[in-house]
DNA sequence: ATCATTGCAAAAGCTTTGCATAAGA
DNA sequence: TCTTATGCAAAGCTTTTGCAATGAT
């Protein structure tokens, strides 16, 4: 069984909720997606594949998914939700184009020393931080 | 004249549009607030002080205030946009208690650099970049 | 006199929720 | 059997937009 449907069945198990078809098509489609998505782009990609899953269902089952650190909430502006998986993935940040949209990642091991830095400094316990860059990109620049 | 004022009628001028009170109003109430504030927040704000702003309006000004490089989004993961002045502030990244909701502001001039890096590598003109940190604080950590 | 801007109310998006039905445990 | 989960449709929220009236230049 892949690890991520690990994870959440043993976090199903320990909270005393049910193992469903549909939350486990929703897991495996977002680990195959392997990349930042949102819920209409994961409900289309279900229903291609003739998966027959409400969008409510995935509405419900994204929070559990952030619960057992499978995925995380990312941030693009947009005015609605994007996610990503981070469970079997390096954290990274996103550098995104203002013009074209396009969206980089790059790796940032110095904020783990901001991390701690700021643990000691307020007394914080640290469970993560976002980081994205905004500008444009070699071609969008030249048509500003 | 407050200088974030003179910087909106300069960009007012410059792109052919009006220069209006009710502008001037929310513009002149988000430099008094001096810190992140959202659209109801800030309505709420001014129908208090009796100035007498639609929230229209104010959805429609505050894409000015960004353009001209006055305020920017900031993310909370709320569910709905919140914003802050930046014009005349030190950039700074936040610290947001998950438990409590309580946000530090935090200076990380190494972020700089990274900026200058990415540009370099990926051919980007940067714009700009959002730091978030989360996690629980003294208190709240004691608590789940 | 023009034409941008305003306020209001309606519409548009995304997300959440109530409820009857289905189905894990 | 008991309770959680699902799908549908309705409701909720924030944000956007159409339009007639207002007002800046």
């Amino acid at each position: 069984m892949k690890p991520e449907i690990q994870v959440f069945q043993d976090y199903i198990r320990q909270r005393g909720l049910r193992r469903t078809p549909e939350r486990e098509q929703i897991l495996k489609q977002i680990f195959e997606i392997h990349g930042h998505f949102d819920v209409d782009g994961l409900y289309l990609n279900l229903r291609h594949k003739g998966v027959r899953v409400s969008k409510a269902s995935i509405y419900r089952a994204l929070p559990l998914f952030i619960d057992c650190g499978l995925i995380r909430e990312v941030d693009f502006s947009e005015g609605h939700w994007h996610y990503e998986p981070i469970y079997g993935h390096t954290h990274h940040s996103h550098l995104r184009c203002l013009g074209c949209g396009e969206i980089l990642e790059f790796e940032e091991p110095a904020l783990k020393r901001l991390e701690e830095q700021l643990a000691r400094q307020h007394g914080y316990l640290i469970k993560g931080h976002q980081l994205q860059v905004q500008g444009y990109c070699a071609n969008c620049r030249q048509t500003i």
